[in-house]
DNA sequence: ACCCAGGGTCGTC
DNA sequence: GACGACCCTGGG
């Protein structure tokens, strides 16, 4: 039996295509598209007409759409879809207890629970996390998606679905055949040199993130990302909670939570001036391990609201 | 037209 | 440790 790839539903000369799958979440009071897709954890979901968001991941192009109280979810997947979705969007982890923990914390963050209810973090995996973050340094959201989209189109592969083109983010060793040049060309602007050397050391093992995956210390984790060009300590923590490594613990500390952060529990007028370890202190006294995911919930109603 | 900010990091002082 | 520079785009 012949083994289907990627490249057999693209070939328009062969007659094998990958079929699309549809898998359908019943319960959905913990999954909500629009505060999944929109809260800033992911570049690659797009708004459709309907209402419904298209993205794609790994070898996966899917389609979300919410009708009633439920879930469906549709698209191009290789290996069962079911596995793909549980994994990708985090099924098997109980949102309503975490969320009902947070509640307890405080007003505010029952608040921000209430707005951002339906929000997930998603199992991305490394290697893209890690690149779409250093890209979003001192960026804005939609350039981000458009320098990533660039890139996937001009280094990762084609899939159709629907009649319409989407395209992988790019492998390692895809993404080694730019040069500085090259993402300077696509607008990345000073990230270039950063994008360039971490692939490098990345393909050359120098960092290894195989090995990276296998490392449970948490700091010796944070530490290795932290060696990456581009990689600080906002990026870090991003790549933390949002890739496959998913720590909870880390808690980025951007423009937008140092805003909610000061204006809830710390009220210095001159919020610039507010240590970043004044803000880690409150946020680890707060909640704890679930500092990460309360750091979502805070900085999606504060920059959506 | 002009200015500012955007999911920061890096080199320099 | 603080401070400015950094590429580029969208919004006021």
């Amino acid at each position: 039996m012949k083994k289907l790839n990627i490249y057999d539903n693209i070939d328009k000369s062969g007659d094998e295509k990958v079929k699309e799958q549809t898998y359908i979440i019943e319960n959905c009071d913990t999954f909500e598209p629009k505060d999944i897709f929109e809260c800033g954890q992911c570049f690659r979901w797009n708004k459709q007409e309907d209402g419904s968001y298209i993205g794609i991941f790994g070898n996966n192009v899917l389609k979300v759409k919410k009708e009633d109280n439920k879930i469906i979810i549709n698209g191009i997947c290789i290996k069962n879809i079911e596995d793909v979705v549980k994994q990708y969007f985090d099924l098997n982890r109980d949102y309503k207890k975490i969320k009902s923990q947070l509640s307890k914390i405080d007003d505010n963050m029952k608040m921000s629970i209430k707005y951002g209810k339906g929000i997930r973090i998603l199992n991305q995996e490394l290697w893209e996390t890690i690149i779409s973050f250093i890209i979003s340094a001192n960026n804005n959201i939609p350039r981000i998606k458009g320098i990533i989209e660039k890139l996937s189109k001009k280094y990762g592969n084609e899939i159709i679905f629907q009649n319409k083109s989407y395209y992988t983010f790019p492998s390692v060793d895809e993404l080694s055949r730019a040069s500085v040049k090259d993402l300077r060309e696509l607008g990345l602007g000073f990230r270039d040199v950063r994008v360039y050397e971490t692939t490098k050391l990345i393909k050359e093992k120098k960092v290894d993130l195989q090995e990276l995956k296998k490392e449970k210390d948490f700091n010796k984790v944070r530490n290795i990302l932290l060696t990456l060009p581009g990689v600080g300590p906002k990026v870090a923590d991003c790549i933390l909670l949002f890739s496959t490594l998913k720590r909870w613990e880390a808690f980025p500390i951007d423009v937008w939570v140092r805003r909610v952060m000061n204006e809830l529990y710390i009220h210095n007028p001159e919020e610039a001036k507010v240590k970043k370890e004044e803000i880690e202190k409150i946020a680890y006294e707060k909640f704890g391990e679930l500092a990460g995911i309360a750091q979502q919930y805070l900085f999606y109603w504060k920059r959506e609201a």
